[in-house]
DNA sequence: CTAGGATCTAGAGTCGGCTGTAGGTCAACC
DNA sequence: GGTTGACCTACAGCCGACTCTAGATCCTAG
């Protein structure tokens, strides 16, 4: 229990939230922390705990999508303080169907994957173990040409 | 029932696909096309249904995230006709695993998202309509210190 | 016959998000 | 007291995937 409140420095943050120190050199130049990262003897950066919280908040919002000036706008509003609540709201409520909407994207695009992959998997083992009752992927059951062809791309 | 096999210009094919003219030139010039584009009178390019089929498959594995040359290597192998079934499935089925990888981290983020439109909610509109039992992003259920402060970005 | 629009090639520019480099400061160790 | 090694600023460079520009060619319609 010793370095609790310590703050840490700019090596120590990129260790433990996976950035690197460029980047974090980078999101701080472009204004995605709430609070003004400390300065140490030297003018050395030191980091808060509550700093290291808000970057593992930015790596996932980043991770699932959010460029970086929405981040920026995101830290404004919480910077600014309570009264812009519903301006967050919007901004996670926006994002979120983002990403929603990229899961299903990604999810169809599945489909085909899986599509394809059933099919090379029956052309190379056709004593199929895989033999499902149908690779067909399902919901483009539409008028599209049959697929037989497809098994040559 | 005109122009089933006629052959398209760049222009009808960027209209179909919803790629652009430069894009389509670009693709042919990183050799993502399995046939060459056929050319007409005058140098102009004529795109088959055969190619426009197969620049749907291209923009789905793009849409889902293979980079170029990934394509472009998927592309060489069904240029080079059969006899690689193997490569192909190893290719496809590593891009899978990434799709699916990504669809399991964008779901996860989704729960850190939801759990602060959540919060945000309530902050707005306490007599909930909103009042689920919990609204802690339920895998990591871990000893992190308690979410109450997180209420304030 | 000429004007407009679609196309051609080749190459430069853009954008997001970092990453690398140059040149300097500072504290600690041998 | 000299050498690491971590850090500093400022700015250039890179990567992927296009997108735009310039200048030429070609087809069609009026």
């Amino acid at each position: 229990m010793a370095e609790v409140t310590t703050g840490l420095s700019i090596g120590q943050v990129a260790e433990r939230t996976g950035l690197s120190v460029h980047a974090l050199r980078f999101y701080e130049h472009e204004g995605l922390f709430v609070n003004p990262v400390r300065r140490g003897p030297g003018g050395r950066r030191v980091y808060s705990q509550d700093d290291v919280e808000w970057l593992t908040v930015c790596i996932i919002l980043r991770a699932s999508g959010m460029p970086l000036h929405a981040l920026r706008r995101y830290a404004d509003l919480v910077r600014e303080g309570a009264g812009n609540a519903e301006e967050r709201l919007m901004l996670l409520r926006e994002h979120q169907a983002h990403v929603t909407a990229q899961i299903g994207r990604l999810t169809e695009c599945l489909d085909l994957i899986r599509f394809k992959v059933g099919v090379y998997e029956d052309l190379l083992d056709p004593g199929s173990p895989t033999a499902r009752q149908c690779h067909a992927p399902s919901p483009s059951a539409d008028k599209e040409q049959a697929p037989t062809k497809s098994i040559s791309s």
